[in-house]
DNA sequence: TATTGTTATACTCTATAACTATA
DNA sequence: TATAGTTATAGAGTATAACAATA
């Protein structure tokens, strides 16, 4: 196979990411969560109750930002606020009843677009996909 | 090595695009192109002059959006408009001398912080990464 | 009638700044 | 003094709607 040239490479990759990228939007206005309250769901679920100063460091992102999606969470009825039972400045973020059905939806790849994408390509296909999740959460990381 | 659950490598795969989305945002605000605009200059510098309505096809952006992102690039100096020889309606946009110099400076992977990162994964890395790019681009435009 | 482009307006996501309450 | 959270405001990126000019 004829390589291509670096610089290329890194231009069709982030021509990739772009569209995806916008993809990703377009699903959102489609009355499907946005990814960072997909992320939010999918942390609370594997980690359980957390603050909103918590999930705001683990997303890399500001806690009033986190505090908005939170908000909107909650309005949905996706996730509820508890005091902590011995810190009285913070509020614990949880699951409601809804919210860990949406995440069970979301796991059969049905409601999601790109779970559903993802789960009909064949298996290298899929392997490099996630090979390259990890690199890339590294160059985020950076 | 253990497999893990599809729903697990999906649900990492998607926080590794979301860090990676705002971190490509962050480096917006640090006086770098802003993605779309990269995505621009890229495709008028390896197919010569197109319309905003051209473009925002290739981007699968709508005009308006093109539009903007056009003015921007524009009011940088970056792009210019010519009207069309032919066809009074459209206006072609195309590189500045500048523009032109910008791009160079990407292909350099020293003013483009992820073209940087990635040139500095080992080859087998790159290699996934790239394999990558090519999947999520046909997942962006199912 | 279809297409190119512009202008006006609005929405989502995230940021900064200023504040209160608790530790 | 530091941390958790809220509220107000702003900016980037994109969308929809309505319009003018040209084909």
């Amino acid at each position: 196979m004829s390589r291509k040239p670096f610089e290329t490479s890194v231009a069709e990759l982030t021509q990739s990411l772009g569209l995806l990228i916008r993809r990703v939007r377009a699903a959102t206005d489609n009355h499907e969560l946005s990814l960072t309250e997909s992320m939010v769901l999918a942390r609370l679920d594997q980690q359980g109750p957390l603050t909103t100063a918590e999930l705001a460091r683990i997303e890399s992102m500001k806690p009033q930002s986190m505090g908005a999606t939170v908000g909107a969470l909650e309005e949905a009825g996706l996730v509820q606020r508890t005091p902590h039972p011995t810190d009285g400045r913070q509020l614990l973020v949880s699951l409601t009843t809804k919210g860990a059905e949406m995440r069970r939806a979301f796991k059969d790849a049905k409601r999601s677009w790109i779970a559903n994408a993802i789960s009909q390509l064949d298996k290298q296909e899929q392997e490099t996909l996630f090979a390259a999740g990890e690199i890339l959460r590294r160059l985020a990381e950076q």
